[in-house]
DNA sequence: CGGATATGTTTTGATATCAATATAATATTA
DNA sequence: TAATATTATATTGATATCAAAACATATCCG
């Protein structure tokens, strides 16, 4: 091996400890899914998953919301929210209607199934977020900053 | 509506805010969404996405790793890691052998030509996680030591 | 009015994710 | 040694995710 190539490896190999100490990305996507197989478990016996949850959680307001903001609000792409509504429909726990004052938009509601189940739910999550404030042994209003600041 | 419908209402109302404000299991999700995204468009011009930058980089050792450790660092199921090797192995960045001291376990390697997009990618990365940094105005040593507390 | 542009959602195709189950190989133990 | 149990990975089926393209409707402007 060259002394170049030698320089090289030294760097990519200290580069790449680096980035799975420190890159936030990495750091993200491992607790996202942490955290999603702990509530994805809880929420089981309801029959909805941790994401279902979250969108549920949306679109328990007084008024229907368009699509628009609420995949802003969840951060994500409009095409995922139309993928993620199809279960949540197929169940009956929202339904989705054209807004007649602009027919290219949809209104979301949750339906009255839908309110039983989040009800429900909601038990779990209490019970659930509980402990892992507890168990994560660390001041998560700092956390929780963090992430609000990066989405 | 009665009296108990109305408490009812209420109860989940105030529930579902508290939660849209608090749930870690959310704000993680949004935050991952986010990332992703922002890694994976930086990452675009060679190949890769974020998820596989960070993939190969756990694969850049002199040793050759088992997929179990892998998935576990990954904090990941090791279904899920089955299915991201496979993009990886087709564009020759990975490759995976059957261990033969064992053969049930696989052994996985970074490849030349994988060492080659992940040198690339690690500038790519460098800048980007800089301006991310600069840019949330938030100290990021607490939201690691969050998601390392959860993952 | 009518063509160009903008906006809101859906579809398509690829990757990601997990649980449950299956397959393969090793280790244990009767 | 043979049956059983354990371990490591892969497959299957459902949901999640995004970008790009398609589709539908609305708005703008000449």
């Amino acid at each position: 091996m060259s002394k170049n190539q030698a320089k090289n490896q030294t760097y990519l190999a200290e580069a790449t400890i680096h980035i799975r100490d420190h890159c936030l990305c990495l750091h993200a996507q491992r607790a996202a899914r942490a955290l999603a197989r702990r509530f994805d478990d809880a929420l089981r016996p309801h029959g909805i998953t941790s994401g279902q949850f979250s969108l549920l959680n949306v679109l328990n307001r007084q008024e229907p919301v368009a699509m628009g903001p609420v995949a802003k609000f969840l951060a994500m792409d409009r095409s995922t929210l139309t993928a993620n509504l199809k279960p949540l429909e197929r169940q009956g726990l929202v339904s989705i209607e054209i807004d007649p004052e602009d027919r290219r938009s949809r209104k979301l509601l949750i339906t009255a199934e839908g309110r039983k189940v989040l009800r429900a739910a909601v038990g779990v999550w209490k019970r659930e977020h509980a402990a892992l404030e507890s168990e994560i042994g660390v001041d998560p209003e700092p956390l929780r900053a963090g992430l609000r600041a990066i989405a």
